[in-house]
DNA sequence: ATGGTCGAAAGTCGA
């Protein structure tokens, strides 16, 4: 079984794409963020026509987050917890996570708060977000220790200084702060492991369109598949396809998969 | 190709 996630960045403009990607890579389970639409408007109609199940949660023309399933798609939710941290004016739980079980896999989906810059209410909001979500991990692991889940999606952390192609041009930016990368390893430390990390050594996950990023190969690993230990064990390969950031009407983000026996 | 983003309430925000 092969379960993927991807920052499609707008699914209305990436359909195509993503229809493309799924039948070319035999995935199952493909995780996506930043649908960036209501669910009125999710091309669902393609998914169903290609013989997968699709749970989609978006409120507007932000955020947005979805799962394409099928082995299944059962217990959905659409937020990790009853008290999931709000943000906006009012404050609403935004569309930010969504989770079914596929194939037996807890699968989740996520769209981690960017944090704008280190002063703003935004960082604030995203370090409270993973805090309430690493309490949730350390749940699921409880009520079920032999639980396969799957933490997918766009952390919008780059835990590690090789994950970035030059800290220098960090320096004072979010995702690399202390905070955050103590935070997602505060995740890992609850009993999940980065998958895909030791499949591909020095690899990224999002270019940013500006600039000549991509061809100047100035990229972060910020999209990750973090897995408890009981579905890490049956992990056999992991890669990020980073043939498709090429080309026209590429999202800035590459796709990221695991394979499991 | 020899410069330089893209997508979304459509004006400007968010990434």
């Amino acid at each position: 079984m092969r379960i993927a996630t991807w920052n499609v960045n707008s699914i209305r403009s990436r359909i195509d794409r993503v229809t493309g990607w799924l039948e070319r890579n035999d995935v199952d389970v493909l995780a996506i963020q930043e649908t960036k639409c209501r669910e009125d408007q999710f091309p669902g109609l393609e998914l169903s026509a290609m013989g997968y199940d699709y749970a989609h949660f978006g409120l507007n023309q932000w955020n947005g987050v979805a799962l394409i399933s099928r082995v299944g798609l059962d217990d959905i939710a659409t937020s990790f917890a009853d008290d999931q941290p709000m943000f906006g004016d009012p404050e609403i739980v935004e569309a930010r996570s969504i989770g079914a079980t596929c194939g037996g896999v807890r699968v989740w989906s996520f769209y981690v708060p960017n944090g704008r810059t280190l002063e703003d209410p935004h960082y604030v909001y995203k370090l409270a977000w993973l805090e309430r979500l690493r309490l949730a991990s350390i749940e699921w692991l409880a009520e079920n220790p032999r639980g396969e889940i799957a933490l997918t999606g766009d952390w919008n952390v780059a835990p590690q200084d090789e994950d970035v192609w030059d800290m220098s041009v960090f320096e004072g930016h979010t995702h690399v702060s202390k905070p955050e990368r103590d935070a997602f390893q505060a995740i890992l430390d609850a009993g999940y492991a980065d998958v895909v990390r030791p499949h591909t050594p020095g690899e990224f996950t999002y270019w940013d369109y500006q600039q000549l990023a991509f061809p100047k190969k100035r990229g972060l690993r910020i999209d990750f598949i973090l897995a408890s230990e009981a579905l890490a064990s049956r992990v056999d390969r992991a890669w990020i396809d980073r043939e498709e950031r090429k080309g026209k009407g590429a999202s800035d983000h590459a796709p990221v998969v695991i394979e499991i026996t």
